[in-house]
DNA sequence: CCCCCCGTTTAACTTTTTTTAACAGCATCT
DNA sequence: AGATGCTGTTAAAAAAAGTTAAACGGGGGG
């Protein structure tokens, strides 16, 4: 997992709705270019590289369609969503075929638009990165993998069960922070009524005798909230 | 590129609907299947492989979102369309976070629908063409034929039984990650009861056996979930 | 046609994992 | 300090899975 921004390449000719788009995005954390044309926005497409392009179809001096070809000619994969004022089915149908991976018909409201890039670009990273869910994680002197459920320390190996891997796992995810109780109980018991929160802290004391042997480590309770992993070091 | 034709799992309740795409698809050459509820809809899902789910979002007995999530447990990459009667934005995002590819509000026109498929189908090819009916694992020191039954190590070859083949082979599918007991019991006994369960455990009893002189293979219990094929590289 | 063989299911018993229960201890607030 | 609600711990009951062997049942050879 980077920290990198995703970059997107808006390209639409209304001043007024562009800008408010740009700074809508921006405020949700997407770093935005704007063009107002297409030649403007192939200009863009070839002086950086973009994760998603929103291109409006109907454009002065080059339109939507024919922009998304000529990036489709540099780039099969980009993620590309038309933004079409009307819903002619003529228009779905040859964007489509230009490659695009979803449109959108105006009038939109702000938040259709942002699922619709989160989908598609949930798509194309899926497509890319294969997913990566943190498997082992080191615990003081203790090195845990939570896909194969087991606890190493100093030659040994101990098996874990399903439900006491599972939250260790969480304790490291959240390790020296507060893992919440409640989230904890959602996540793995699905259901956070009393019995499954006793049972929960049965698996605290299992857990912790696993890891008695580096007092380095320890699992504190924060009274009425949840549990912490501490690993001083 | 295989000949073959386009699988499709369509789950609509309103049976004049459901037949009338069913007929229209199948006359554009894809194979649909129909059910008209979700979990009908699932049966249908664990007992063959489908190429793209079309499900209506409001179903009696079992929903189109909780069918989703089923599904995506069990395959994460099989493209998904809901068919949602209301536009509401709450549905679309609960659609997306469950794993939607796309989504299409009724009423729309069989085009319209049509070219959303195309669309889908195209990306999905897009992201991993090889796909499925794979006949041939490496597990481990060990090599696997689904279709021929056999299992080789080291020279010495064991000939499977049929059921013994097709639980490993869903193994082999979901190698280093959890195989659902239910979705295994479905696609396999085609009926997840309590019997067919404890038949399931003798079967993964065996093939520990038959795995057992590999030290890094290993099939590991998730209790109450299933069974993951575990094989350090 | 009957019987045997083989894959599969059912059964019975064991072990492991998880949940429930009970009680003791501790934190926080008044 | 006393009341109340959380947490720690241990043991039991319950549920799920491991294992082994006998019962079942369909197809092929005698």
């Amino acid at each position: 997992m980077n920290n990198e921004k995703t970059n997107i390449l808006l390209v639409e000719d209304d001043a007024n709705l562009g800008s408010l788009l740009q700074e809508y995005l921006s405020a949700k954390g997407y770093n935005t270019k704007l063009a107002t044309n297409g030649k403007e926005g192939f200009d863009l497409f070839c002086k950086q590289d973009f994760d998603l392009c929103l291109l409006d179809v109907m454009m002065p001096v080059k339109d939507g369609l024919t922009l998304a070809k000529e990036i489709r000619v540099n780039n099969k994969v980009v993620p590309i969503i038309f933004l079409t004022a009307k819903s002619m089915k003529e228009d779905t149908l040859e964007g489509f075929n230009a490659g695009a991976d979803d449109y959108i018909t105006k009038p939109f409201s702000m938040e259709e638009l942002l699922v619709r890039i989160q989908a598609v670009l949930r798509r194309s990273s899926k497509q890319l990165s294969g997913n990566t869910e943190q498997a082992e994680f080191g615990v003081g002197v203790y090195k845990f993998n939570s896909d194969k459920q087991l606890l190493d320390y100093n030659g040994a190996t101990q098996k874990l069960t399903t439900k006491e891997a599972a939250l260790l796992r969480l304790l490291c995810i959240h390790k020296n922070d507060i893992l919440d109780r409640n989230f904890a109980l959602k996540s793995i018991w699905h259901d956070d009524n009393y019995f499954n929160g006793r049972s929960m802290d049965v698996y605290i004391a299992k857990l912790r005798k696993y890891l008695k042997d580096d007092a380095k480590v320890e699992i504190i309770n924060i009274h009425g909230k949840g549990f912490k992993l501490l690993v001083n070091s």
